[in-house]
DNA sequence: CTCGAATATACCTCGATAGGAATATACCGG
DNA sequence: CCGGTATATTCCTATCGAGGTATATTCGAG
C-alpha cells in the first residue's frame, strides 16, 4: 500500500530531493548519507510503487519523481478535508496558487 | 510520524467508520471484527497522533474523529500536486464541492 | 577482453509492531 | 458493597522491514 512506502521517513526525503531535479543513485546515496545497496532498495519500493522512474544513461541510473499515485493520497484525504478548520481558506489558497501558474 | 499511523489499514478503516459519526469501542470492535484489545491499542495510537477524540460517559468511551492533523499531510502533498497530470481540475473540484456546501 | 565504475541483488541481523490471551481498572445498577 | 459491563494495560510471540556487508551484474574505456 501507498502509505506503507512513504511511511518510511528516508524515502520521503528521496521524493523530495527528486522533486528538485532528477538524480542518479550515487548523487542520493551521497545526500542521504546511507550506504549505496540502502538507497537502491529504497529505489525498488518507490519504483514498485510508481512513484519514480528510471532512464538509463549507461551505467548511471537517472531516477525521477512520478507524483500521480499521490493523488491517492490526494483521494483518500478528501471526504476528511471538508472536516477540518479552516480547510475552505487552505484549500483556496491552493487553488490560488494554482491559477497563478497557468 | 503521522504517516506511520495512517499506513496500518485497520486505522484508516477505523478512521473512516468515526468519519460516519463516533463509536464507542465496543461497537468499532464488532465492526472491525478485532479483539476488544487490539481495538484499544489502535485507538490509543490514533488518539496519540491527535487524530481521535474521547468522549467518556460512565464505562462507555465515545471516540470521535480529529481530522486536523490531516492537514500535515495536505501539507506535504502540496509540492507534489502542481506536478501530477490533472490536478488543476481535481483541485477545482474538489473546491466546487466546498462551495457548494457554503 | 579486461578493468573499473555504477547499480542491483542476496543474505543476515536487529528492532519495531500487530495480534492475541490474560489481567487490571473504572463505573453503573441493585 | 457486589457483580457485571466496558475499556485499558500487560505480556508474549511471530512477522516484517530497514540497514549493513558481500557479491553479482552491466556497461564503457582502453
Amino acid at each position: 500500500m501507498l502509505f506503507d512506502v512513504l511511511a518510511e521517513p528516508t524515502r520521503r526525503r528521496i521524493l523530495d530531493l527528486l522533486l528538485e531535479r532528477p538524480h542518479p543513485v550515487g548523487e542520493l546515496t551521497a545526500r542521504l548519507g546511507l550506504t549505496q545497496p540502502g538507497t537502491s532498495k529504497h529505489l525498488r519500493v518507490l519504483r514498485e510503487a510508481g512513484l519514480v522512474q528510471v532512464r538509463i544513461d549507461a551505467q548511471r541510473r537517472w531516477y525521477e519523481l512520478c507524483p500521480a499515485p499521490l493523488a491517492e493520497i490526494d483521494t483518500w484525504l478528501t471526504p476528511y478535508r471538508r472536516l477540518w478548520a479552516g480547510s475552505l481558506d487552505r484549500l483556496e489558497a491552493h487553488l490560488d496558487t494554482m491559477e497563478d501558474d497557468r
